[in-house]
DNA sequence: GTCTATACTTTGATAGAC
DNA sequence: GTCTATCAAAGTATAGAC
């Protein structure tokens, strides 16, 4: 069962984006990563590159928080659900060698001031983390603000860790970045811990 | 007194890289804006692009740094004065149509697993702040290891607000990590308050 | 839908006159 | 130190056969 060629070339797209940028991946190398023809692309992607990375920013936003809710689903509360998914980013840090962070954050600060549609594609993606993980903590007995608050900082929190972790090759910002994220959530829990039954 | 062109043309280069990226931005574009011939950089910079970007990135995240300092040491206190970087970066975000952001955060993503030689040096300015916001916490009062973990989880979060503010278009993020970083602080500090006199 | 070939633009970089 | 002209390579995108 060979995978299309569509879902190839969208494949090797997230990769490369995620780890290079956009400016600095050429369609060339999409095409030879995903084995696909040069005319393929723009029978698939008529809008060329561009239309080619909205998609790619967003399927690869709602793969990874369909991986993070995976990870919140299979933990006992939610600070150790927060813990656990900046320790599974720690570990896929090492473990590729600093290079699978955020999917979209490097084509997210790239596209920010220069390219509105694709800003609009990553500012979508955020929006929709930051409010899953606002419900998510709201179903947990925090009130709507205090929960906004917090999931936006945990999500900073990852984030910023990323950057750090990848420039410095190093787990340690991702460890401190999730024990700030999990007493960020353990103290928004006993402050008003009105739980649902 | 006419700034001199070096000068001009690593100036240009400081806000280029740090608004549109690496790959994205050209060595004719940097010439442009900092009105400068084409042979004058490889004059000054005989490592072309790569010799350019890494001393930009290392000036433009020393300024950065120095910014820094200076609200801090206008604080009457850490925490206050955390609180007060926040507000900073995101009067600017606003100010500037959340185009200023971090210096260097959008070329630490790009280069981080293209680029060893300026990989290692986003590495070396992430890691200069780290370790004077570190000191300063450690002479607020703190341990060293629980200073060394406010001061990553602190700069994490700033530089994800960067990310998300940048995305969304809105200083929310940056206000809400300002309040979290700022009660780490206070936590941090009503924790280990063997303060220096 | 896929292949090959190619048009057109922009990129980083260099040469030589001054 | 700066100017102009130019190079080779890589970039995106398109055309036309099959």
């Amino acid at each position: 069962m060979a995978t299309d060629t569509r879902e190839r070339i969208l494949d090797a797209s997230r990769g490369l984006f995620a780890r290079r940028g956009y400016a600095g991946t050429g369609i060339k190398q999409i095409l030879a990563e995903a084995d696909a023809a040069f005319a393929s692309l723009y029978h698939f992607f008529p809008g060329g590159k561009d239309e080619l990375a909205a998609e790619a920013i967003r399927t690869s936003g709602a793969m990874y928080q369909h991986l993070v809710e995976g990870v919140l689903d299979a933990a006992p509360d939610l600070p150790t659900g927060i813990s656990d998914c900046f320790a599974a980013a720690a570990e896929t840090l090492r473990a590729t060698g600093y290079a699978d962070a955020c999917p979209i954050a490097t084509v997210a600060l790239e596209v920010a001031s220069t390219d509105e549609a694709l800003r609009q594609a990553t500012a979508d993606v955020f929006a929709g983390w930051i409010t899953a993980l606002t419900e998510r903590i709201v179903s947990a007995g925090v009130d709507q603000a205090a929960a906004a608050e917090l999931a936006i900082s945990a999500i900073a929190l990852l984030e910023g860790a990323f950057v750090l972790s990848r420039a410095l090759h190093s787990t340690e910002p991702m460890t401190a970045a999730g024990t700030a994220a999990t007493q960020a959530a353990h103290a928004a829990l006993t402050t008003a811990p009105a739980a649902v039954p």
